[in-house]
DNA sequence: TATATAATTTAGATATAACTAAAAATATGT
DNA sequence: ACATATTTTTAGTTATATCTAAATTATATA
C-alpha cells in the first residue's frame, strides 16, 4: 500500500468514528485537504483492492479488511507518539506530525518490539486508545467536560481536539491528562465553566470544555 | 526532497566513497537497480537543485551541498540502525532494510534526540562511522583482514559487505565486531587464512577475509 | 412535481518516476 | 584513424496522484 492509500483509509476510519459508517466523498476531500475528484479516483482504487465498499454517488465505507488496515496504521501512529514522548522527551503537541510519517514504516516486528519497549501502553499521549496487534482496544471514556453536571468531579482522560494550539493552551493552564477537576459553577450566559483543579480555580469556555474528555469519579 | 532523490544522492555518495568523485550514469543505474535513462532524468533534476554537478556524457559528482545532504541521510540511517539493535534487540542482519525506510523521516529534532538517547554513538552496528550533526565523523580503520601480514594480531572493526547472508555467516562462526584475531597461516593455493580467534582455530576463505575490516594491534 | 442547488463523477491536464527503443556521443582496438 | 563496441541521452510510453472544468446525479425547495 502507498502512503496515500493509507492516509485515505485512516481518514475514512476517523470520519466514521471507527465503525463501518458510510462517508461522503466531500467529507473525505475536506479532511484530506484534497479535491472531491481526487477522492473519487482513490475510492475506485481502494474498492478494487477490497478495502472499501464504494458505489458511485452512494458514498464509501470501510470493509472489514479496511477497518483492520486502519487499526494497524493507527496502532503504529499512536505507539510512535508514545515513544516520542516517553523515550525522546517530546511534548504532546510536537508528536503528531512526526508520527504521521512514522506510521507508514513497514515492519511488523518493529512495531511489536516498540510496543514491548514502551511496556504495552494502552493509550497515546493524547489519551487515545492504542489498538493491539489484533485490532482490539480499550474504549476510552468519551464524556466531555461540558456534558457533566455541576458539582461533579472528574479526571481528565483525553482531548477531542488534539491540535498543537489547543494542547499548548492546556499546558499553559497546567491542565494535563490525569488531573482531577471539580465543576464549581456553570455560567448561564456563555456556558463557560468555573472549575477547581490543582488547588486553583479556573475559568474554561464552552469550547474548551467540549474538547476535554473526562471520567467522572465519586467523592 | 523526495525519497527517490535522497536515494540517488546516497548512491552517488557511496559510489564516490564519500568524496566528490565523478561517477558514471551506468554505475548509478546498477546500484539503484534502475535503468541508465532513469538516472539521466534524475541527474537533470538534482543538478537543477544544486545537489550534483552534471554535464551530459561527463558523469556526475556531488556538490558540497550534495555531500552535506548525503551525510545527513547516512547519519539518520546509521543512528536508526543503532536504535534497532541497542533498544529493540534486532540483530545486525535485520536492521538495514528498516533503516532504509526510517532514513527518510524528516525531523532534525527527532534525530538529535535519538542521538542523545543512544549516547552519541560513533559507529553503527556494522562498524560504519556515524556522521555528526555537522557532517564530521571518525574515519574507521579500513584495512582488510586479507591485507595484513601473517602472524599479526588484529581487532575486527567492521564489515565491507554488510549483506544479511554475510552477517549471518559471521554470527554462525562467532565472529563479531571487537573480536581479537591472529593470522596463523595463509594457504598459498587459494589465499584462505587460518586464524586464531576466541580460543578457536578457524579457516576463512579469501572472500571472507577481504570483507572484514580490522585494526592491527601490537602484542 | 418541476426547478434550483449541491454533491459527485468524468474528461482532460500536469507532475513525478519509472520504463523501452532508438539515436547520439564517447571509448576502444587494430 | 577508422570501425566497432560501449555508454549515455532522447523520445515516447506507462502508472500514480494530483488538479480544473464540465457533465451528471441526487437532494432540497417552492
Ligand atoms: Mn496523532
Ligand atoms: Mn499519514
Ligand atoms: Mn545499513
Ligand atoms: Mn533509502
Amino acid at each position: 500500500m502507498t502512503h496515500s492509500e493509507e492516509n485515505y483509509i485512516k481518514a475514512i476510519f476517523h470520519l466514521g468514528m471507527g465503525s463501518e459508517d458510510v462517508i461522503s466523498t466531500n467529507s473525505v476531500a475536506e479532511r484530506m485537504e484534497t479535491k472531491p475528484s481526487s477522492v473519487t479516483d482513490m475510492m475506485k482504487k481502494l474498492s478494487a483492492k477490497g478495502l472499501v465498499h464504494y458505489k458511485k454517488y452512494q458514498g464509501v465505507s470501510l470493509t472489514p479488511l479496511g477497518v483492520k488496515t486502519a487499526l494497524s496504521i493507527i496502532r503504529k501512529h499512536r505507539l510512535w507518539e508514545v515513544f516520542l514522548v516517553e523515550k525522546l522527551d517530546f511534548t504532546w503537541d510536537e508528536v503528531h506530525e512526526i508520527a504521521e510519517q512514522l506510521e507508514h514504516i513497514e515492519s511488523e516486528k518493529l512495531i511489536d518490539k516498540l510496543d514491548e519497549l514502551l511496556n504495552f501502553p494502552k493509550f497515546d499521549p493524547h489519551g487515545d486508545p492504542i489498538p493491539g496487534k489484533n485490532g482490539e482496544f480499550i474504549e476510552r471514556d468519551n464524556q466531555l467536560l461540558s456534558q457533566i453536571p455541576i458539582g461533579s468531579s472528574a479526571i481528565c482522560v483525553g482531548v477531542k481536539d488534539s491540535s498543537a494550539v489547543f494542547l499548548r493552551f492546556l499546558d499553559k493552564n497546567n491542565i494535563a491528562l490525569g488531573n482531577k477537576m471539580k465543576i464549581v459553577e456553570k455560567e448561564e450566559f456563555d456556558n463557560s465553566l468555573r472549575i477547581h483543579i490543582d488547588q486553583r480555580e479556573l475559568n474554561l469556555s464552552q469550547q474548551i470544555a467540549s474538547n476535554l474528555y473526562v471520567k467522572m469519579i465519586k467523592l
